[in-house]
DNA sequence: GGCTGCCATTGATCTCGATCAATGCGCTAG
DNA sequence: CTAGCGCATTGATCGAGATCAATGGCAGCC
């Protein structure tokens, strides 16, 4: 399983702090996996117990599954990004590859209680699932707040900063995830979704091509549509 | 102070694990402060750093301030309850007291690093946070998929479990906050929230008496109208 | 205990986004 | 290169909730 060996020396290379002992990187070694997905494919961490997942390679959408039909997309995962998943509470979560994808996952629970001493592994956790908790009371604040210009505006801007995937030129990305997906994540309707990148093209905001690429070609004005107030303060 | 003395010793009491050393003890004793709020009156931890706050008295709502006119509570707080206070990031937060309210306030990151060799502070903290990100992502779910009607009915629900405030039986609750600060937590506006109250009052499943004081006459059909499912799974 | 100001309720209308319904087009297989 | 399917786009209509506008009633104050 080379997979594995490789997969771990970049996340103990770009992740991890430099500062773990051989002992923690170790112990460490012992409770990750690594997984393969193909587009589509999916883990269900059933137990309740949380995980980790370091996203290598490929892009990933985290969803929760509701009593009715809908689905939420509670977020999008990103190579080099580390994850928190929650185990399954009220409602069942599921990670998602939205193409083919390679990731680790380290459960939660055991990092947590496999630092005796040294706290260093805890740090990293907590730091991570603060980051998280930030992402997702701005995500309430989106849902809540805004409209669906300002979300798709919002989300556009997002992927940018997040990098998204094989970055052409710095105005240029290719969005991995469909237009279903987009509106599950921002609690819209594909039309609506359709429809605003449409009127963001007449409007000369952006440029697409294809099915999934997008060049923004007025970045003033498109956050202007995503709701960052204009002068003041 | 016999204020604080008094304050820090319930949060010892009935947060703390109980086999912490009291040197961990003290440490966090001199980390910590005791706020007293007036109704209305707000803390505004404007350092970027983040704080955990244990309500003793009272409740508070934490209110995301954004560009625009509007504001969105992203929790509500009551007695027991140790809240994670995030330190001012793209949108300023501030805890704003529904009524007279005490609180212990503790820097999160000085209980970071103040564990040195033990972890149990640490693991105390994640769990806090890992708590309040299961709140968000559920909040999140919310304000994407669910109507006005579920919405306020799910509210409901939450505000009984959580004990609200002033049980006079076990039906009966007096909501601290304001229809205003309903709507805000919820991303309606005061006269969709006051229709809806009305509303579920004429079909028989709440009752109300003055602005603040609700009483379930039908949980079933509350439950039905909150969105979980009748029968199936 | 009446006054007064704020908050909640109720009503009328409007608007944005959902829904229903075709049509168009990029991507993949053959 | 072509065919065909699935996703995306566009159009028409509908409806939930926002907005605008009065009215009603609770609570704090003199």
């Amino acid at each position: 399983m080379n997979d594995f060996i490789d997969l771990f020396d970049e996340f103990d290379r770009r992740i991890l702090p430099h500062h773990l002992t051989d002992a923690d990187i170790l112990r460490l070694r012992h409770q990750a996996f690594a997984l393969h997905l193909r587009a589509q494919g999916h883990v269900d961490f059933g137990n309740p117990e949380d995980h980790f997942a370091y996203i290598a390679k490929g892009s990933v959408k985290l969803v929760a599954y509701l009593s009715s039909s809908r689905e939420q997309i509670v977020a999008f995962g990103f190579p080099g990004e580390l994850m928190h998943i929650p185990g399954a509470g009220r409602n069942g979560f599921s990670l998602i590859a939205l193409e083919a994808t390679e990731l680790l996952a380290i459960p939660a629970a055991s990092l947590l209680a496999a630092s005796g001493k040294d706290s260093t592994l805890l740090r990293l956790a907590i730091e991570q699932t603060i980051l998280a908790l930030g992402r997702s009371r701005a995500n309430s604040i989106m849902l809540g707040t805004h409209s669906a210009r300002e979300r798709l505006a919002g989300f556009l801007f997002a992927m940018f900063e997040r990098g998204a995937r094989h970055r052409a030129s710095p105005e240029t990305i290719r969005l991995p995830m469909s237009r279903a997906e987009i509106a599950d994540s921002l609690g819209l309707t594909i039309e609506t979704v359709s429809r605003q990148f449409s009127e963001m093209r007449n409007l000369g905001l952006i440029e697409t091509s294809g099915r999934s690429i997008v060049t923004i070609r007025d970045w003033e004005g498109l956050a202007l549509a995503a709701g960052q107030m204009p002068a003041a303060a």
